[in-house]
DNA sequence: TACAATTGTGCAAACGTTTGCACAATTGTA
DNA sequence: TACAATTGTGCAAACGTTTGCACAATTGTA
């Protein structure tokens, strides 16, 4: 026995009203009376009366979904944007729609518009690796769909973002090995074509510059920062380098991987090498030692960009000048890189 | 200058067709002439037409999209599910919308209630641990609405479910360590008031017994399963039966404690203590020795809850039969538990 | 040649809301 | 008392589709 599900004109018609004096009286209308009002909450609160969104939507042209396209949905940094996307959308009213592109520029631009058909109110996008035409954006322009992209943006247009300070992210990292005592700071970077990894270099050149300790080419390697990728680094940097006694990784992954090589020499960490990386991954902390790395603010980049679309969306798009969000990311210190502490104690 | 999207009663106007005529071109009816269906499909790609979602699935009374309950996203676990789900429904031209219960049982509800209203076509829920009342799963089923549970699902009620042999799981893992020639095999497990608990730890149980080993009380320990307790748990083991050869860990961060008071004891793995968990996550193959754990299916756990839905959602709720699916877990065996391999490597 | 079946198209209603406009009834003001 | 302003409600159109029914034109059959 499928339930006819109450409709505004069931309500009316059981009080004797138009729908129009109902529908005002759902939403508080201020030229209802208050008898009236009461008369139709009671009644909408007995026959569980919901209201349908698709039909809202419909005659509003809004829908109150929001659409989101990442590049994958596994994975800890994407997961938690999104977590931070959802809770702040949810708080204000509106749904989510999540599409992956599996870092397909061809997914995404299917997954966009399968979100425009769905007369999404704003768009959320992280741009796939692949995605080097964007053409298909214009169509998100040209209909006045509020779009804000978050990670990895866009640089060159005039459309909001939130990114990461990782310049800054590399920069504190390695201030925080130097002020450590350390003086022969390795990195292990990544392809130096992706921004976020250009800029965690410039972040470690110039935290070096600034201490005065010039950048050695022989500490510095670029891989594309598997695992196997750090393992491979770290015993050329050992090999080459045997005065290296910090690590600076752009990533966590390979910075596990130099763990390995590190504690396989019989090394101590962090009183002979000191490391730190980038991401603060789940296993950070499942590591021996704990990982010392940075923090990308992912549920907080997720908050924010949903912030700006809301704002996008309240004020209309034209309205909001496009603006740049950028994250300061935050290092969280473990023992992989404490070796002041170590010192201390010791002394004692 | 915000476009007026194109419509099918433009399309009509330019071509001197009824709206009718154009909607059922365009959906490529038996009735329209090859001539006109030419003409529409030629000018709806001229004017970029997209077909309004919102609007058909008001007139056709569904909306294409179904609704996902998890308790949360982030977590490796949930979101490989969510991934499966995602590819499914795509393929199938279904969009999803994602909803966390935050292991609320009240967020739970709100989040149902949102998804009816939003006129989902299904809805696949894994509940939230705290959810105990399952009065507000009527309004779905008196609507009509098609349920599947994943994962975590109501086991005494008529909903189709797609859940994981935990028992199974449980069973392979020992009878597998037994086989590596072990014979004092601990246990570390979880709360027994959770089915997937209980069920490993019965599995674990039965295999012993298959093989007429005894279940030692001495080699049992339940906690709440952090690395912590799983630090605290191999202590106790330890201590209280140094014969033990194996364990066998209901989640993979217990484990991961569990090992590092192996290692910090000076005993191998796994020529000391073997080692085998549950869930496969990510870090199992970052610790060393990677860790032997039973992968759960994720994706496949998606995948199948999808297909059961849409199966409902294309057959009508009442004509499909509930089906509880069970999927085989896959033992993965990696260095924590390969026993074998080591002693004929030693025997040359 | 006469009628039946098929082909191709259009009318109009419907899905469930929201909202501009109209208008009657009431209240307030000079 | 006469009119203006306010209050409360309803009519009807609109959002963009889909679809049952009707009907004219064409084709096929006996």
């Amino acid at each position: 026995m499928s339930i006819h599900r109450a409709s505004i004109s069931d309500l009316a018609a059981q009080l004797n009203l138009s729908v129009s004096t109902v529908s005002r009286a759902l939403s508080d209308h201020s030229r209802i009376s208050a008898a009236t009002k009461k008369r139709v909450w009671e009644l909408a609160k007995e026959l569980n009366y919901q209201p349908n969104q698709l039909a809202a939507a419909l005659r509003k042209g809004r829908s109150n979904t929001l659409g989101v396209v990442v590049p994958h949905i596994d994975g800890q940094f994407f997961a938690l944007v999104v977590k931070g996307i959802e809770t702040i959308a949810n708080q204000a009213g509106f749904n989510v729609m999540i599409c992956q592109s599996n870092e397909d520029a061809a997914q995404e631009q299917k997954n966009i518009e399968t979100l425009v058909n769905a007369q999404v109110d704003g768009i959320l996008l992280s741009l796939s690796l692949s995605t080097h035409d964007y053409q298909y954006l214009d169509d998100v322009r040209r209909r006045d769909i509020p779009l804000v992209f978050f990670d990895r943006a866009l640089e060159s247009t005039n459309v909001s973002a939130v990114v990461l300070d990782d310049y800054q992210g590399g920069y504190q990292a390695v201030c925080h090995l130097i002020e450590e005592g350390c003086r022969h700071i390795a990195h292990l970077g990544g392809p130096q074509h992706l921004n976020i990894c250009r800029n965690r270099y410039q972040g470690y050149a110039d935290a070096l510059a600034q201490h005065n300790i010039p950048v050695d080419p022989a500490l510095v390697h670029f891989s594309d920062l598997s695992m196997q990728d750090g393992r491979q680094g770290m015993e050329l940097l050992l090999s080459q380098a045997p005065q290296v006694d910090a690590v600076f990784s752009c990533n966590d992954l390979a910075l596990v991987g130099a763990m390995q090589i590190v504690k396989r020499r019989g090394l101590r960490i962090p009183q002979d090498v000191a490391l730190a990386g980038f991401s603060n991954e789940l296993f950070d902390s499942l590591t021996e030692p704990m990982l010392t790395s940075v923090d990308q603010r992912c549920e907080e980049m997720g908050r924010t960009a949903v912030q700006l679309l809301l704002e996008m969306i309240h004020e209309g798009p034209q309205k909001v000048q496009p603006r740049q969000v950028v994250l300061q990311p935050k290092l969280l210190v473990r023992e992989s890189s404490q070796r002041s502490v170590l010192l201390q104690e010791s002394k004692l």
